[in-house]
DNA sequence: TCATCCAATTTTGTTGACAATATACTGCCC
DNA sequence: GGGCAGTATATTGTCAACAAAATTGGATGA
């Protein structure tokens, strides 16, 4: 019951992606799992044309890596890669808080507000804070990227860097988010942006990232990737 | 004598987005063009297919825009979209140059040393500074990007933030560049890179790509865009 | 027993033809 | 004369077959 009015419907290629996106970012398909052209084609009823086309889409957003004359597997993200996409997030959300605190006009408090009051109470039911980083908490950066007004930080973390951040988490089940801190973070965050102190707007969000990296960050030192060439 | 190495070698649809890039930033083909498959097809003499994934690779990019069912043409990148551009080009490269200088050690201040070296020889060739936002200007923000050691942000700026930057310059010819003035500050900020100060460095490259947009906006806002629906 | 070479098979890259959609034109009606 | 419907054309989206490359397996030799 999300999006489920596309089906069948629009350029195969497109729906081909969609539901690749779909089932890697689920989990059902592990990272390394090689995705050869023809298993795909028949599995979605569909040619192979599509399906080369959905695969050069999902390679360019980062969820999987080609190699030329060889295929196409699920990617494999490494700590590297995971810093180096918190840096860049970090970069951008707040780019993205210091725009919306410039345009910051007299709704942007209220709206804002009702949003961390519905945070709050996801916080509140599930104490343990293990569903922060989830779509609650997503939806907190979405509408500040919008409130941003450049489309091109928006497609970034909506195309690139929040589904590698996805894919991420699929193979580190279980991150313990941190619902309770990042709420307080979100507030403070709001806070400034509704008042229209860019600097500052900007400065919290870039420490909230790298708080949310720190955290990760310690998770991952304590299970050290097995990756084997 | 650049890269022409590469001729008719590797993979056709690789090949074609690298020779269609190449056309459409040397100003070629002007922006709005269209780009009809089978015209590029027979004139890179070769099938749909590759044409279809160049062209794909290129929206990717962000010259090319494609419409489903009606076909690609040459971007047209209006003001709003220039002013995206550079406030993602401002974040990125403050990061970079903040990464720099995280990581910097005995040998980065001669070589930033010696690349500004020639800046200067290049500037003092040409006084009217026509050159800058060239291939030189160009490198400066190109080396602190791969000294930054994060592969995203060098391939955000080298396959898209560039290459639309380009794309603008192709509109606007001969923007006057600041050669003095933006050599003076790529001193600055290699100096804050060179002594690994992160904050100085992001702070004065930001302000750097600042005064780039304000530069171009000034011209921008001399040539009204001419844009009927 | 292990390394190396070679052939068979699978998989990707490319091609040309077919189907569906959008665009342009012509004739018609108001 | 202007707007609109219907048709004709052209262009994109998709398909299935062909060519080239890489991977796999086994046989041969040291």
């Amino acid at each position: 019951m999300s999006t489920k009015l596309d089906e069948s419907r629009g350029v195969a290629a497109e729906r081909v992606a969609l539901a690749l996106q779909e089932e890697i970012l689920s989990g059902n398909l592990a990272p390394g799992t090689r995705l050869g052209e023809v298993a795909l084609a028949e599995r979605y009823d569909v040619s192979r044309g599509p399906v080369r086309s959905a695969l050069n889409q999902l390679a360019e957003s980062g969820i999987v890596s080609i190699v030329p004359n060889s295929g196409a597997r699920v990617r494999e993200l490494g700590r590297d890669d995971a810093r180096a996409l918190y840096e860049v997030r970090a970069a951008l959300e707040a780019e993205a808080a210091r725009l919306a605190a410039g345009h910051a006009d007299a709704a942007t408090g209220d709206v804002l507000g009702q949003l961390l009051g519905q945070h709050a109470d996801e916080v509140s039911a599930h104490p343990q804070g293990a569903y922060l980083q989830g779509p609650g908490d997503r939806d907190f950066h979405m509408v500040i990227a919008r409130m941003s007004g450049n489309p091109i930080i928006l497609r970034y973390l909506t195309r690139e860097l929040y589904p590698q951040l996805s894919l991420l988490r699929v193979k580190h089940r279980n991150v313990t988010g941190r619902g309770k801190a990042a709420l307080l973070e979100h507030r403070r965050i709001a806070e400034a942006i509704a008042c229209g102190d860019s600097e500052v707007a900007a400065l919290l969000m870039r420490r909230h990232i790298r708080a949310s990296w720190d955290a990760l960050e310690a998770q991952l030192a304590a299970t050290p990737e097995e990756q084997q060439s």
